[in-house]
DNA sequence: TACATACAC
DNA sequence: TATGGTGTATGTA
């Protein structure tokens, strides 16, 4: 860990100016300045839902962004909520990065309300610049006049009411009064003069305030005012305000001006200046040498003020000796409590703990905690990089009928199609997230050969997914409050065009096919109706074609569970075969010529599917493309990919394997496909295990993908097999307790677990006992509102399933952990 | 690659 | 009555 440090040491740069743009109160400040009456009143922006954040009387009242906007009201009566506009705050966003963008043209705006700066350059190029190009009009709005000026006896009155209904009622750990005075009070410009006038003596608190800030780390301010700067200094070091108007009253605030120095400190200043000049909003500012050190210093003086610290190891150290860890972005409160477990609240103890985290942490984590614990950071800010996920989700009330909730997956696929082709993206990754009534959230993922951005296509991988976790709780409803369809593993533009590549070489090549006129036509001439979409990829095509052989035939799916409805997919391949005035009322349909086949059995279509493949496309985009066990393993439950024996990659599954399927199903086993891969790795890999007959029935090895079924609620011990019935574990021993019960229902057990585990994963950490808890093999878990852990349900095991903590680390962490103790 | 978790805003 | 939506990073298997 040393040798780490000294690494980290190494490689601190201290020559970077950056400075971290906060606005106060963002949403809430805005709707304040646009409506006045909320100046003193509690507000809150968001709904009864989730508020988004609160302005600075509400808060006092414990209402915080993040919040349920039912819960704020019972915390505050008085809360108004108003609705978010996010047009209108883009808007101010927008003025707000005019400004920034002339200290740094190449900032990185994290947020509608936050932004980093390095002014490193603009700090050199200042210093020969004439001091006019430093001076701002104030125009007719002085903020700090008017915050502070406005702070009238009615102002008093309210805030004296609003103690004392709050008093005894909550311990108010907000900040204290003096900063609920300074929240932006953006008033009407008939007092503005006035208020700068009478606000003379908080300018000289604010003196104060910041007098008493250097006096709390004098070390960390060497930018103490120039003579030219001192002027500005007399009023405090939060003020920039060198205004005519306080040197001469009769004069006021008609026109006044202010000059900043040369500093960072002032830079940061007259970035807040100008941006209450323009917006009327006041922000925070952080000044450091890096991006972490900037964020921590922005929010020190928050609302309306500013921090800097100056680009030394001492001050840095110094600096981080108190700071608590969760004040660090990227430090949150499961992170925080568990480090607490440590004996760690402070970044100095992070530093003092070290050797323990390399025990408990990866590498990556390690050096991310020592890394902090020395106040190092980034220091060259990456303009964002590409975006490598879209999604959309919704929240609602209770959806449980199955139809419903295609018909919304359908919805959210639709929305997503859309956002997906605005930005002309492609992605081969699908996820659906759910989560049910009891605010577990899963996502189940599929990757597919080629990348989709249709709905047709985003639907039938959606549709799949969902489709075995409707089944996976069968006969019980799937009761949901939230879904969401994720797109990713986006395909960037070179490979996009790589792929358009190819495929117009396989258009060339198969000029003489009938298929390839047709993809030729469809390509040339749009289909009226999805002009203004993306056609379809030759892989889209081809996988659509497959989806719908899939349903036509339902050789894929369960043959004893709820239907799929159809999706749009199936007709926009119909409607593709439409345009070659055919049919697809009987026979196989080849995926690739769109021929109808009348080929005795799916051996013999594959057969042809292989041979149309093997005319048209080269040996190693075939392979590239077509062999990949995710073809199919997760779009489809418990389907071949391939044949284990392997060399041929068929586009519908082996004709053997699926031959012997469907003799197997038709002699009356009726549950292969909705049960039998969830025990597919107790048996072969390439053969599979009826749950009803317990016969084995030969598959190929993605027929074994643990991913693709799940349990239902409850455990099916293995025992129980022979009895499909028989839906209860008899006994099961608890891995943490080691206590042996009858658990009724996984539920039960998970509850059990989760109180044993609640005891404290750190208390396990000394004991025996976590290795029995982080054995491996154990899987992931599913969450509950982030806090939860359950049991992993898609995969049966022999014995019972271990349950593993959060952050818990390696059996080989663990052995280090305690070889070292000893 | 799949999935869960943590985090930010 | 009522507890969001979007995106990134990371750990683990």
């Amino acid at each position: 860990m040393d040798e780490m440090a000294a690494d980290l040491e190494r490689s601190r740069d201290l020559n970077r100016t950056i400075v971290h743009v906060d606005m106060d109160a963002f949403f809430a400040a805005v709707e304040t300045r646009d409506r006045p009456e909320f100046t003193h009143r509690p507000m809150g922006v968001g709904s009864l839902s989730m508020l988004s954040t609160s302005n600075y009387v509400a808060r006092r009242f414990g209402v915080r962004a993040a919040m349920p906007g039912f819960i704020a009201k019972r915390l505050c009566p008085e809360l108004t909520i108003l609705p978010l506009n996010f047009k209108k705050y883009e808007a101010v966003s927008k003025e707000v990065c005019e400004i920034l963008a002339e200290y740094d043209p190449r900032f990185v705006r994290m947020s509608l309300d936050e932004a980093y700066l390095d002014i490193t350059q603009h700090l050199k190029d200042r210093e020969t610049w004439p001091k006019d190009r430093r001076t701002f009009a104030s125009g007719s709005f002085l903020s700090r006049g008017c915050e502070k000026g406005t702070e009238s006896a009615h102002l008093k009155v309210v805030e004296v009411k609003l103690e004392q209904e709050r008093e005894g009622e909550m311990h108010d750990d907000t900040e204290p009064v003096q900063n609920y005075m300074k929240q932006p009070m953006p008033t009407a410009k008939g007092n503005v003069e006035e208020s700068c006038m009478e606000s003379n003596s908080e300018h000289i608190t604010n003196e104060h305030e910041s007098q008493v800030s250097l006096n709390c780390s004098p070390e960390l301010f060497d930018d103490l005012p120039t003579q030219e700067e001192s002027s500005c200094a007399e009023l405090g070091h939060d003020s920039p305000l060198t205004l005519d108007c306080f040197s001469d009253p009769h004069q006021k605030a008609a026109t006044a001006s202010v000059t900043f120095g040369l500093s960072a400190h002032e830079v940061a200043k007259e970035i807040r200046f100008r941006i209450e000049q323009k917006t009327r909003l006041t922000a925070s500012a952080g000044i450091a040498p890096n991006m972490l050190l900037a964020k921590v210093c922005s929010d020190r003086k928050k609302p309306n003020g500013q921090f800097d610290l100056l680009p030394n190891k001492a001050a840095i150290h110094q600096f981080m000796k108190e700071l608590p860890i969760r004040k660090v972005s990227g430090i949150g409160k499961v992170t925080e409590k568990l480090l607490k477990a440590l004996g760690i609240t402070t970044c100095q103890d992070l530093f003092e703990q070290r050797a323990i985290l390399a025990m408990l942490f990866s590498e990556t984590s390690t050096r991310h905690f020592l890394a902090i614990s020395l106040g190092i950071g980034a220091t060259r800010l990456e303009r964002n990089s590409e975006r490598k996920s879209m999604s959309t989700e919704r929240t609602f009330s209770e959806i449980r009928k199955p139809e419903e909730l295609y018909s919304l997956c359908q919805k959210l696929c639709h929305d997503l199609a859309r956002e997906v082709q605005e930005e002309s993206l492609q992605g081969r990754t699908i996820t659906l997230k759910i989560k049910n009534i009891n605010f577990e959230v899963k996502t189940r993922a599929v990757s597919l050969p080629s990348a989709v951005s249709s709905e047709e296509l985003l639907f039938a991988a959606a549709r799949d997914l969902l489709k075995i976790e409707i089944e996976s709780v069968h006969p019980q409803p799937l009761r949901l409050r939230l879904m969401g369809v994720r797109l990713s593993s986006f395909v960037d533009r070179m490979d996009q065009k790589k792929q358009q590549k190819s495929i117009d070489v396989f258009l060339n090549i198969g000029n003489k096919e009938e298929c390839c006129s047709f993809l030729q036509q469809e390509t040339r001439v749009p289909c009226p109706q999805r002009a203004g979409q993306t056609p379809l990829s030759f892989f889209q095509r081809v996988e659509a074609a497959r989806k719908n052989e899939a349903a036509q035939h339902d050789v894929f799916t369960s043959t004893c569970t709820g239907q799929v409805p159809d999706g749009s997919l199936q007709s926009s391949t119909v409607q593709a075969k439409n345009n070659r005035g055919e049919t697809k009322e009987s026979g196989l349909v080849c995926p690739v010529c769109f021929q109808k086949q009348n080929c005795k059995g799916l051996y013999n279509f594959n057969m042809h599917i292989d041979h149309c493949l093997g005319l048209i496309y080269s040996e190693d985009v075939h392979s590239k493309h077509l062999s990949s066990p995710a073809c199919y393993s997760g779009l489809i439950n418990s389907v071949c990919c391939s044949n284990q024996s392997g060399n041929q990659n068929h586009i519908l599954p082996s004709g053997k394997d699926l031959s012997t399927l469907e003799a197997h199903q038709e002699e009356g086993c009726c549950t292969f496909a909705s049960q039998g891969n969830s025990t597919n790795k107790e048996v072969s890999e390439s053969d599979t295990c009826c749950h009803s007959c317990q016969q084995t029935v030969s598959l190929c090895s993605c027929a074994g993908d643990e991913s693709a079924g799940l349990l239902p609620d409850t455990i099916v011990s293995p025992e129980s097999l022979a009895d499909p019935t028989a839906c209860e574990v008899p006994s099961m021993t608890c891995p943490v307790c080691h206590c042996s019960q009858l658990w009724v229902d996984l539920q039960a057990f998970n509850t059990h677990l989760d109180v044993c585990l609640n005891q404290g994963i750190i208390s396990k950490l000394t004991s025996h006992e976590c290795t029995d808890m982080c054995s491996p093999g154990v899987s992931g878990t599913s969450t509950k509102a982030g806090e939860k852990t359950s049991l992993r349900r898609n995969k049966l095991v022999e014995k019972p399933p271990m349950k593993k903590a959060k952050y818990s680390p390696s059996k080989n962490t663990i052995d280090k952990f305690f070889n070292a103790q000893v």
